[in-house]
DNA sequence: TCGATCCGTAAGCGGTAACTTACGGAAGGT
DNA sequence: ACCTTCCGTAAGTTACCGCTTACGGATCGA
């Protein structure tokens, strides 16, 4: 499952901010979310997989952190679609010549 | 249905890739793509919803583009998880303090 | 008016994603 | 050695997603 994929789902999205902010526990991220612990363990599978998280062995605890490598391509996709949507956008309101093609 | 999951689907954001660049008819899309005219119609709707495309009626053609205002959230937010994302790795590979809670 | 083209939607099907409960392994404290 | 805590995974259920085919409305040309 890809990045995009990984954080469509709104727990999943909600699970990668907190981390973000700093790293937590597996059980500390299930007691603040409406879903039971071994669901987060499967969300934080998915999110590892897609690069987006790293974890730290902690003696019995598993420190999740956010990861920037998983994020930096989505980021980069993503810039592209804003930066070619304005260009297409301005064309349109200004009324001028279409696109060529060049992608 | 959001933007995150609308740009989830690879066909979706492969569709959404190509309006970005230009915009394009109903029957254009499906010939460019794997999938049958029914289907991209399905996606431009989920598109739609998301104001992540418009509709400019063109006879009896309807032509699709991309819409600066959906991505335009998804965007400010995936900044977010950027900005907050590179400051705690950051701390991290610096060994430095846990981060304060903010938000 | 008749046919052709473009399009949206309904209906149905197969795949899978997200969740729960149940179980078992690993590490720490007493 | 024993109990507790922390965690991952398997199994099963429910619900939704993406696709196809089939159908009907709308527009244009002859």
């Amino acid at each position: 499952m890809d990045a995009w994929s990984a954080l469509a789902d709104p727990t999943r999205r909600e699970i990668f901010a907190r981390l973000s902010v700093r790293p937590r526990s597996v059980t500390d991220l299930a007691s603040e979310l409406p879903v039971s612990r071994p669901a987060v363990s499967q969300h934080l599978k998915v999110l590892k997989d897609a690069d987006l998280v790293r974890v730290r062995a902690e003696g019995t605890r598993r420190i999740y952190s956010a990861d920037p490598a998983g994020l930096r391509e989505m980021r980069q996709e993503l810039e592209g679609f804003w930066s070619a949507t304005l260009a297409n956008f301005k064309r349109l309101v200004e009324d001028g010549p279409p696109a060529e093609e060049d992608g």
